[in-house]
DNA sequence: ACCTGAACACCGTTCAAGT
DNA sequence: ACCTGAACACCGTTCAAGT
């Protein structure tokens, strides 16, 4: 008894990897660190800013350095790290993504992509949406990946590594995509 | 009183586009159809499966037709008609969104994305990939317009318009990757 | 600063029983 | 076939009060 913000954070980890984001709750919350539920909202004034803290822990935890010098080479480097340090936790993809999805939570991968992309000398007009757009497929390839909703055309019989390839498949698409648009093909033919 | 199934989503639609989302409960629809909340269960096993239903509805509403015949045009058109459905609703991107990510809802956007590609020669290795791309893309951009977090870079004074071209613009991207993809650059220099 | 205890206003789902 | 009534096992949040 008697904790600290940081405590609250780490333990509701703790759950969300044991028992998923659906058993992530107040209550269960407080009945994990024995406390009741409403000594919660003396750390945090509601549940979603609780779920912003432990997303931005999600991503912070994930943190890898230092970043490539080339900007195509940091922009996959930090979707793929982003995508790791989602998938390091049970439901860490939904989490993170439904704490987007209100407006809450870290800034941080936006801005490291759309500082690579304004490197790369794509327009500032069209670094915004570049960005946004990288972050779209990140996420929702990531969250396909978690939900196990991959498919695939045909019967894999092994699912992890095919999910690395295609996910740098996809990235591949997004990253020549803005590579186009900045007027500069690639060298394909 | 004396429901059928299709009365039931009907009615749901309408508390969708009414209250929201997170109001469409199965206590809310009952009083709002003079039913008890068990009453729906003769309709559908359970929740998912009636927000599935009311999900496919959005997109059955949204459905136009003829397609166009050029391969891009049509990836174009369904992507086009896919984000329109969606926006048609309160909440109804997060809706298909949500349904889609527990492995519930009408797959036609996907095969129609996917047969689009082949047609366009696209390899069928990299058909799946691509055409879950570009619905990772749409789902992801129209959540984030109808959740209001498309901030933009600069404090934009209408928001509408401008929103539309955005999408047009990162559709731009992932369909240009897709064109390097299949080996055929576009004519920018 | 951190927590208790009790309450308020909700949820989804089940199931025997009714018409 | 469609619905009722009652119950079960939960939610998030508030707030006066305690240490």
């Amino acid at each position: 008894m008697r904790y600290h913000r940081e405590d609250v954070v780490d333990r509701a980890l703790v759950v969300l990897d044991t028992y998923g984001l659906a058993d992530l709750t107040m209550r269960r919350l407080g009945t994990e660190l024995g406390v009741q539920p409403s000594a919660l909202y003396h750390h945090f004034p509601n549940k979603q800013r609780l779920l912003a803290a432990v997303a931005d822990e999600v991503l912070a935890r994930g943190r890898r350095a230092p970043r490539p010098s080339a900007w195509d080479d940091r922009v996959t480097a930090v979707c793929a790290e982003l995508r790791d340090a989602m998938l390091a936790y049970r439901d860490g993809a939904e989490l993170v993504a439904t704490v987007r999805s209100f407006g809450l939570g870290a800034a941080t991968p936006y801005d490291e992509l759309a500082a690579a992309l304004e490197d790369g000398g794509l327009g500032a007009d069209l670094v915004p949406t570049a960005a946004r757009t990288l972050l779209h497929f990140v996420f929702g390839h990531a969250v396909d990946e978690q939900t196990h909703l991959q498919a695939g055309s045909v019967g894999a019989i092994d699912d992890a590594p095919r999910d690395d390839s295609d996910f740098a498949l996809g990235l591949t698409i997004v990253v020549d995509g803005i590579r186009v648009l900045a007027g500069r093909p690639t060298v394909a033919g």
